[in-house]
DNA sequence: ACCTGAACACCGTTCAAGT
DNA sequence: ACCTGAACACCGTTCAAGT
C-alpha cells in the first residue's frame, strides 16, 4: 500500500492533481496548463507527463477526486426525497466549489465517477416506490437535471458580470428585465422581481422537487 | 439595408459565421480555428479577424444563428404543454445537431439567444394556469433540464465510444452495466435492460413531463 | 474600408538524453 | 524508474504595411 518515497514532496500522480485541482479553481481550465503545473511543482513540465499522459486525463482524474465527497453514503433511514436532496445538493455544491466540474462530468466517456452519482440517486428513486419499468427515466432525468443545473448555475455566478455584491447584481439585471420590451419580452418582464430575490440554492432544490413530485404523484 | 458587393463571394461577417458553423459540426469547438477558417474561406486569418475581433465572438455569434429556427413562433391555439414540447424538443435537436451549441448556452454572458428561449418556454408556463409566484422557478427549471439534458445528450452521441451502430453501442454499454459488482452497483445492475432499450428523445420528453406533472399536479 | 502576413507569446505532445 | 528540457507543430492575437 505504502510507497516508499525518498522525499516528503516526491512527484506522484495525486500530488500532481491535487496541485491542479487548485490551478482549476483559481484561473480555470485554460489556465491548467502542463508548464504552469510544472512551475508549482517546481520540476520540467516533462517529469509531470510521465504521470499523467495527457491534459484529457489529467481532467478526468481531477474531476473524480473533486466529487467523490459528494456521493458517499447517506444514513439508510433516511426518506427517499431527504436523501436525493442531499445527493443533489452534494453534486451542486461540488460543481459550485470547483465550476469546471461541470464541463467535465458532462463529457464521455462516462466515468465511474458519474456511475456512482447514477448509483445512489438510483437506489433513492427505487426507494421512493415507483414502479420498476419508471426507474431508468426518473434517474437519468434528476441526473440531467442535477448536473445541467449545478453547471448553468456555477458558469453565471462565475461570470464576470456577476463578480461583485450579488445583490447589486440581481438588482441591476433585474432593472434590465424590467425594462425589456413590453411585448417581446411580455413574459419575462413580470419576473423580474421574482429573478431579483431568488436563492441559487432553494431553486435548485424546487425546480428538483418539481420533477421528485411529478414522479410520485398519483395516477 | 442592401450593402454594395464587390464580388459576390465578399467577406462579410454573415459568411464567416455560416463558415464557421460548418467547421464546428465537422471538427468541433478546437477545430475551429482562425487559419483553418481562413484556408475555407480563401484568404488571411486576419482578414477574418477584422470582422470578428476574438473566438469568443465567433462562437456566440455561431450559437445564436444555429439556435435561432428552434425558439420560432407556436400556433396561438397551441395547448401549452404540447408548445413546450415543440419547444424543448426544437432546443434538444439544434443541440443535437450542433453539439457544441450546449456549451455556448451555458456560458454568461446570457446571449439574447438564451433570453428568447425563456421568454418562449414562459409564456405557455404562464398558460399552465399555474400560481404566477411559481413562474420564475418553474421556468428556470424547465431551462436548466432543457439545456442540461440536451448538453449531455449530444457529447453522449458523439463519444467515439458510441461511434457506429447505436444498437451495437448500447447492447455492449448495457451487457457493462449488468456485470457490474453486484452490491456496489445494485442499482445499476437492474436498468441495463432499459438502458438497453431506451429511445434518447423520448426520454428526454419524459424528464420533461415529470416536470410538468409536478408543476400542474393537485395541490 | 478592407485585407495581408510577419511577429509574438504562448500551447500540448514527443522524445533523446540523463540519473 | 523517474526526470530534464530541447524541439515540433500548432494556437490566438496584434499590428505595421499595403490596396
Amino acid at each position: 500500500m505504502a510507497k516508499t518515497e525518498r522525499r516528503s514532496d516526491a512527484l506522484t500522480r495525486e500530488r500532481i492533481v491535487d496541485v491542479a485541482i487548485e490551478v482549476l479553481d483559481s484561473d480555470g481550465e485554460n489556465g491548467l496548463t502542463f508548464r504552469a503545473l510544472a512551475a508549482r511543482l517546481e520540476t520540467g513540465h516533462g517529469a509531470i507527463q510521465w504521470h499523467v499522459a495527457n491534459k484529457g486525463e489529467l481532467l478526468k482524474a481531477a474531476t473524480a477526486v473533486a466529487v467523490a465527497k459528494a456521493v458517499g453514503e447517506t444514513a439508510p433511514d433516511t426518506p427517499p426525497r431527504e436523501a436525493i436532496h442531499t445527493i443533489a445538493l452534494g453534486v451542486f455544491d461540488a460543481i459550485e466549489a470547483h465550476p469546471w466540474v461541470g464541463g467535465q462530468l458532462a463529457r464521455p466517456p462516462w466515468q465511474s465517477t458519474m456511475l456512482d452519482i447514477f448509483e445512489h440517486i438510483g437506489r433513492q428513486v427505487r426507494a421512493l416506490g415507483t414502479p420498476v419499468a419508471t426507474h431508468f427515466t426518473s434517474t437519468t432525468a434528476l441526473l440531467h437535471y442535477i448536473i445541467g443545473a449545478g453547471g448553468q448555475n456555477a458558469t453565471n455566478s462565475r461570470s464576470p458580470e456577476a463578480f461583485g455584491d450579488r445583490g447589486d447584481f440581481l438588482d441591476g439585471l433585474a432593472a434590465q428585465w424590467a425594462e425589456l420590451d413590453a411585448d417581446r419580452y411580455a413574459f419575462t418582464r413580470t419576473v423580474a422581481d421574482q429573478l431579483r430575490v431568488h436563492d441559487d440554492r432553494a431553486e435548485f432544490l424546487a425546480g428538483l422537487d418539481l420533477m421528485l413530485d411529478g414522479m410520485t404523484m398519483p395516477r
